[in-house]
DNA sequence: TTAATATAGTTTTTTAATAGGACTAAATAA
DNA sequence: TTATTTAGTCCTATTAAAAAACTATATTAA
């Protein structure tokens, strides 16, 4: 069957990985941010087949993740500003990557902040004033963008309900946490 | 052919990804995350195939994201502490998709401070002095994980230098943007 | 001008992964 | 005992990805 598709799911998350969580998308993304801009460029940086990096390629400037110049009589893909907002995500998983998949011969990559040299804060969840927060520190409040919805609307039958994804509780806020 | 892994690419953001980056597993994280744990749960919340929802939660368990217990004649999976820190990478994405795919009803989600009640503040970088860092702001700097190797091994004839991943330039420190 | 090369794809074939449903085994409840 | 719940496995049809060959266009070299 048809590959499911998340997209219809009225949920953030799900929606975002419609558009970058696809095998390859956000291995292109970094190549981006790295300064890649050309076909031949991402086909030989990552060793992805063609076919494959032309839907990427596709599916990204159709979704203003990148946008397609074709000028000086070749292609080329830049990152837009919504592609470059996704900044924190890849840095999130790199880092998470450098902790617990770390490598023998040491630290592979820290990013560094330009102006002062120093490294960058860790990229977590910190409150207003400051403080990191973690697990149960934080709670999820449900919007009109999902409660609108989910009292206007019965699940079809036999199906999930897709404002269920929120879990077991439908409504108010709820703790983004194990208990 | 078999789909090809991530896992050999000496990248941090790839190996983080062959480990959550496959279709459904950070939706099963993210219902893990709001106290789901039984596998019918995940079942009727995300309406995945069932042989495909086994085989993650297998990866996922064998990856040390998530723990197995068959306590009480069923069993639980939950999140552990390696798990617990990819807290910032959904929130970072949840709130991409609140910006850019938004729902005409408004806002679906927002995380809150439990103990202030106040929102948290956008996941996103920021430098050791508060400052938020955009695009080139950040410089990546390689370090010994990826430049002993990249120095040491020659790539294989006919395949992309997998340190070759890290740009047209391969040693040094990078800007993580265009220009 | 013609030939060679580079670039950005498309097409084709093979194989693996997913969707969906049926089935199974064990534990629990009625 | 029988029914039900739970957590899977198994099977089939279809889709997506890998790999390589091919095409079209533009640029460069002879």
């Amino acid at each position: 069957m048809k590959l499911k598709s998340f997209e219809h799911f009225n949920c953030s998350l799900a929606q975002t990985l419609s558009i970058i969580g696809e095998h390859w998308t956000l291995l292109i993304i970094r190549d981006a941010f790295f300064g890649l801009c050309r076909f031949e460029q991402f086909h030989k940086s990552l060793g992805i087949s063609r076919n494959v990096l032309s839907d990427r390629l596709k599916k990204l400037v159709g979704s203003g993740v990148l946008e397609k110049s074709s000028g000086a009589g070749h292609a080329e893909y830049r990152l837009t500003e919504k592609g470059l907002s996704l900044q924190p995500i890849l840095i999130a998983m790199t880092q998470w990557g450098e902790r617990y998949l770390s490598h023998p011969d040491g630290e592979r990559i820290a990013f560094i902040d330009r102006q002062t040299g120093m490294p960058i804060r860790r990229v977590g969840v910190y409150a207003e004033d400051g403080r990191e927060l973690r697990g149960k520190d934080i709670k999820a409040k449900l919007g009109p963008g999902v409660l609108s919805q989910s009292l206007a609307r019965e699940p079809a039958p036999g199906k999930a309900a897709e404002s269920g994804l929120l879990g077991p509780q439908s409504s108010g806020s709820k703790s983004l946490n194990r208990n």
